[in-house]
DNA sequence: ACCGGGATTTAACTTACATCA
DNA sequence: GTTGATGTAAGTTAAATCCCG
């Protein structure tokens, strides 16, 4: 399919310099002072007409049909091969190019991720930490109102026996005495009473506890606190349940 | 300002392979 | 299936040009 004037690509060297078909392609066999005549004339790169015109045509299509290469050189005053060639060259630099910014496109989104990442390690540090201070807050009240309460018991064992000792009927347990005087358990009675069994403890040591909890709690709920969390972190994304086990496995 | 040399750019070439008549 | 013409991608060459000390 070579049209009237083109070479094949193929063809020898010896073939090619045979076949000097302008003033640029015969220049390679050129002695060197007129290499730098010709060169002084800007004959070997392609004027910018020339280049401006290429590049509008390889924007369209950057395969050119054969017509419109025929059609290309003539306007251009060029060889056939020289715009084939053209377009070759020109395609693999365009290449070579896209191969560049696809890098440059993932090298940036693979950066983002590491940030991410990093920010992530950070944040989970941070809350690991938080975590065993509250652990170890927790760990130290729970046996100092363990304490507390064995003291009363054995107090109040004490007392029975002496009272039984001194022929007095035992004390029974009694309702008004620890839930209101009415002897109706009110909702705060049956809130605290859940606490207790749940804690293991008295109302005294859970609202003591609980103020506690609820101070250290302020450095957890408080914004500045919060860190990067905000920034596209961990808290615009919905957690799944089980992600937070591991929080209930704390008061478990 | 000039120079030398390494780096880069670019036109042209070579080779290997694919397609098609 | 084979062959020759033609086209392309990938890699190379050589000269021009750029850049820097």
């Amino acid at each position: 399919m070579f049209d009237a004037g083109e070479f094949s690509p193929s063809s020898s060297a010896a073939a090619l310099s045979a076949e000097c078909f302008s003033s640029s392609s015969c220049f390679s066999s050129l002695s060197s002072s007129k290499k730098k005549k010709i060169n002084n004339n800007n004959a070997r790169r392609f004027s910018d007409e020339q280049i401006k015109s290429l590049e509008t045509m390889f924007e369209t299509e950057t395969k050119l049909e054969p017509r419109k290469k025929l059609q290309l050189a003539r306007e251009l005053g060029l060889q056939p091969r020289q715009v084939a060639i053209w377009f070759q060259n020109k395609r693999a630099r365009w290449k070579s190019k896209q191969l560049e910014r696809d890098y440059s496109i993932l090298k940036s989104n693979y950066d983002n991720l590491a940030s991410q990442y990093e920010s992530l390690k950070k944040e989970k540090q941070s809350l690991l930490i938080q975590l065993q201070k509250l652990n170890d807050v927790m760990q130290k009240e729970r046996g100092k109102y363990c304490c507390k309460q064995e003291i009363e018991l054995d107090n109040r064992c004490a007392a029975i026996k002496k009272n039984e000792m001194e022929g007095m009927p035992s004390l029974s347990f009694d309702l008004s005495s620890q839930h209101g005087t009415n002897g109706v358990i009110s909702d705060d009675d049956i809130d605290s009473s859940i606490k207790a069994d749940y804690l293991g403890l008295d109302d005294d040591a859970v609202h003591h506890l609980l103020k506690i909890v609820e101070a250290e709690d302020s450095s957890l709920t408080s914004p500045e606190n919060w860190g990067s969390l905000n920034d596209d972190g961990i808290l615009n994304h919905q957690p799944n349940s089980s992600s937070y086990d591991h929080w209930w496995d704390f008061w478990s």
